[in-house]
DNA sequence: AGTTAAGCGAGACGGTACGTCAAGTCTTCAG
DNA sequence: CTGAAGACTTGACGTACCGTCTCGCTTAACT
């Protein structure tokens, strides 16, 4: 997660303060929560942060890709400690999940970024790098467990092994977002129970299909 | 949907013209193609539309609004045709999901008008009512037909069947979005078949939990 | 003097508001005499005019246009009235001259247009138009009176009266205009003596030329 | 004329170097030429000179005292060689003079910094220091030749002579930039010699006065 | 048939934010 | 301490849209 342009020969001139870079996105992550993303300024999060308006943009190109970093860093503190069984590891991470999803910051920045990110293609994988693929490492973790407890099958064709994973991390993350976001319905523990019971019990089905 | 403003008193007075309320929506959906939701203007979309602005809100009460009434529309082409198993249901209603969101005025707009939304109650609500709601009669008629062919048990307690309505509803449309939008991976016949299954197989386990 | 752009079919749509014209020449005025023209802001004066900065825009292109019609009209109260004599006609206009320009306002306005002006061909029309050519009728009056009186032979050729004219012109205004700016010594009654009896003495020999 | 500021100790450290100041003035008259005054930047000077910006500000306050100095040398070079007559000397510095206004550099620079002088007294003194008074010279050596040659009484009293001088300045300076730069009109031949003519002829009547 | 109230196109209006630019200062490293 | 490099704060720029308003004109429904 590379948050700015790293310059290639920064050997002369002052160097850039790495306070403000912290400053700026704390910054942001305020704004986000008392504006929202639409009403969100570049001016205000200068503000805010202490700093003015042209630093801002000596590091970040516009509004969306300083929103990523901003948001990004909240996504890593998901975990999948290890809960005894496939469908408590499971609870475990929606749950947490459908947390994040509630924080403002994160409710206004996520799908408004997404949605920028179907015209953008360099903002389209910047969130890609920053947030969505970090995030598949707790499909390979959870998969990986429950094949080494023997609720899984271990013996399966790599190829097969990754779609199905990637699978499994659009559905959850889909659901939850569109339970969250869309139908703006709590994610209680039912809903989630429910959703594991679904996920735990298709996936012999899937598996099956090779 | 009510589509814009119905004044209370439409007594007297040159009446609307009702060719201006196809036009602008015809010219909304034309913007959004060429240049996406953020880029749109309602002076554009007048200028499209052969209108003046002021007859644009006289209508909408803003761009978020208009634009979902714009899109609303094309949502309401999916159709279930019984195709003999649910799994071939599901599969055939997923596929023309899939080609929904990857036409540019949907892609672009969907995302962006519920990150809106996320700060905008009447907005949320005109959301649900336009778009959101009015699909869910796709579960339902899926699951109904199911059952009538035996391949879901049918005694299942009214609220559990809502939720658990709500609950395929929320997996397979935050999939399909997710698997488009974010992850911006194909929605191809072999990943339908995956997610398909996993339906199938699952709703049994999740039917038992009751 | 056409202080804006006339749009030559100005049939419909709201008006431009007059108030707005006179409120905004009044406002430029008034922060030439408290801030000078080089601080003078565009959204300063639109603040004190009352009006969007977008309003001046839709008026003048630039801060310079602006200030040459704030300006102008002041050079219009210059008169000439018939005090009997050439050299009492002169000294009168003079002390005329160097009172506006001892105005803060004229002072700090006039040698930055026209500096500007030396690059800027249209500035320096507007210029001419709206100040330099309208007070060439002080001249024109000035000595079409002497020679009524019998103070300067009347017989001159057309060419070169015109000739003589431009030179009485510049030489009278650039001497106050350089005694006033770049000397920045007091234009007093001795002062503008001596260069009344420079030009009455001058005349006869210029005139001599042919 | 003091062109940067002279450290009391320049004792210590590393010398300045000597070359940097005429490479920056050589770069501003180079900018002034291709720019013009409102359009040249500090930065871009020190880019030109091959300096760091810092350089030029340890030498120069701002941009205005800067032009003052590039510009000042080039008045120095006027000279007032005898050509055996009143009349002759003044149209022979008269042409000079005009042809030093028909430069790029200083017709676009002399104009702007008196306007800005009239809000910056130690401008105004710095111009008066660095090129006004230094060009009174000729005024002076003029007046010296003519009455040597006994074109021009010599008995006059000492202040009164000082005040003819300032006024002869005033006139020649002033008409000149005028016709120049406002009037816009060429210092043509026939042009110098009214002007002259004008001079010499009203001398008499302005010493008549006392 | 005439009145009348709303609709309509046009475009000016007060605002807010944009992204850029230059001024002049500060900080680092190299000599 | 000088000097190059370049990051920094400040503040204005001129533009683009927003959503509102004010015109003069048009149009249908109700007298």
């Amino acid at each position: 997660m590379r948050s700015r342009t790293t310059p290639d020969t920064p050997r002369t001139g002052r160097p850039r303060s790495a306070e403000a870079d912290e400053a700026i996105l704390e910054a942001t992550r305020a704004a986000l929560v008392e504006l929202g993303w639409s009403k969100l300024t570049m001016g205000d999060v200068a503000t805010r942060a202490g700093v003015a308006k042209t630093t801002l943009y000596r590091r970040w190109a516009n509004k969306n890709e300083l929103v990523v970093d901003a948001v990004a860093v909240l996504f890593d503190q998901l975990e999948l400690p290890d809960l005894g069984s496939l469908q408590a590891d499971i609870e475990h991470v929606v749950l947490q999940f459908a947390g994040l999803l509630e924080r403002p910051e994160t409710k206004t920045a996520l799908m408004a970024v997404v949605a920028e990110s179907t015209r953008d293609a360099p903002l389209r994988e910047r969130i890609r790098a920053s947030i969505v693929d970090r995030q598949k490492r707790l499909v390979l973790d959870g998969r990986r467990r429950a094949q080494e407890r023997g609720e899984l099958p271990s013996e399966r064709e790599p190829l097969t092994a990754d779609a199905i994973d990637d699978l499994i991390f659009d559905v959850v993350a889909g659901a939850v977002v569109h339970r969250a976001l869309v139908s703006a319905e709590p994610v209680d523990a039912q809903w989630v129970a429910r959703l594991s019971a679904l996920l735990v019990g298709g996936l012999g089905a899937v598996a099956a299909l090779g």
